[in-house]
DNA sequence: AAGTGACTCAACCGCCACGAG
DNA sequence: TCTCGTGGCGGTTGAGTCACT
């Protein structure tokens, strides 16, 4: 016999809310709270609502100062951090993120970051690359236009820069990343914040060569694997015991200091398994790899000139034991 | 203009944890 | 200690939307 629903699902609606609803629920729960019951609160309303269903609503639309969609590159980079941390543990994540909740984190990771760190461009972005482009080319266009007017036919062949003006200078002015743009590099350094030094630190010490499969640019030092290494316990996040899993029992994830507390879950890591040289994602090439992940990415998109931005550090120097 | 497929995201489902009795 | 009710969570679904052909 299975467990008993928590509604009546016969006298329940279910689908979309309707204005109507959001009214009612919002305003009920902004004069009198959800009373620690959501299973009695669609009752005192009057609505035909199952009381998790107001809940959901409250939680991931209704509550005040919720943010939908627009997901800036640091929220970018502290939700790929902490996947790579803790796995699919959404409602932590959303933790760290004010305003954003579980449900829209797990939908921006399902439908675009994980297709963004991997390079697979979903049309959406890949749309933004090509309306950037064409800016970009139309800026291209404009300057030549501009410095052939005050230069003279002769200074024209200093507008290669102008043509190799593409949209990663744009991604540099706050445009929304794309997933095949590479840090803009300056002699050895970078230019803007595109890769979170503790999240190149994270993926080495989660097995080092992410893309053991591909041939990685020379520079990139071979990193020790786990499996060479089968002594390594991953520390205990303040004191806090880890379950069979390897997951840490406490929702409490002191976020900034993912790189001390570090543990590694094997189990929740759909989707990343080429990071650790396991999975279909084994074969997949070396540019095809968001520089999110990888900031040597800057090679797949190095025929703009651009220099290639090398990891220097030892694996060693990265904490591991 | 219509058909089709890809994509997004709100909402649902079902499991688990926890507290009360 | 056990059972039950509820909250919370992660996985999944499907309707609506959009772009492409």
């Amino acid at each position: 016999m299975g467990r008993a629903p928590c509604c009546d699902k016969a006298s329940v609606k279910k689908g979309p809310w309707s204005p109507e609803e959001d009214a009612k629920l919002k305003s009920y729960i902004e004069q009198n709270g959800t009373g620690g019951n959501w299973i009695a609160l669609p009752q005192k309303i009057g609505l035909k609502r199952c009381g998790k269903s107001c809940r959901l609503r409250w939680l991931n639309y209704l509550r005040p100062n919720i943010k939908h969609g627009g997901f800036s590159e640091e929220e970018d980079r502290i939700i790929l951090s902490l996947y790579i941390s803790i796995g699919s543990r959404w409602s932590i994540i959303a933790a760290q993120l004010p305003g954003r909740t579980d449900n829209d984190i797990k939908n921006y990771w399902n439908t675009r970051l994980k297709k963004k760190l991997f390079g697979k461009q979903s049309r959406k972005d890949q749309r933004q690359q090509q309306h950037l482009a064409r800016q970009a080319a139309a800026a291209a266009s404009d300057l030549q236009i501009k410095q052939e007017a005050s230069r003279g036919a002769n200074e024209a062949d200093g507008l290669a820069a102008g043509a190799n003006y593409t949209w990663h200078h744009h991604h540099a002015m706050a445009v929304p990343v794309h997933p095949m743009s590479a840090p803009m590099v300056v002699e050895g350094g970078r230019v803007g914040d595109d890769v979170d030094e503790s999240i190149r630190k994270l993926l080495f010490k989660l097995g080092g060569n992410p893309f053991a499969a591909s041939p990685a640019p020379p520079c990139i030092p071979p990193p020790p694997m786990y499996e060479e290494a089968p002594s390594f316990v991953p520390p205990l996040a303040h004191g806090v015991p880890l379950n069979e899993g390897g997951m840490q029992c406490s929702s409490v994830l002191p976020a900034l200091e993912l790189d001390e507390s570090f543990h590694f879950n094997h189990v929740k890591l759909d989707g990343l398994e080429c990071l650790f040289g396991m999975g279909d994602h084994q074969n997949m090439r070396w540019n095809e790899v968001s520089p999110l992940v990888c900031p040597n990415n800057a090679v797949a998109s190095s025929s703009q000139g651009m220099q290639q931005y090398c990891l220097v550090e030892e694996p060693a120097d990265l904490g591991m034991q």
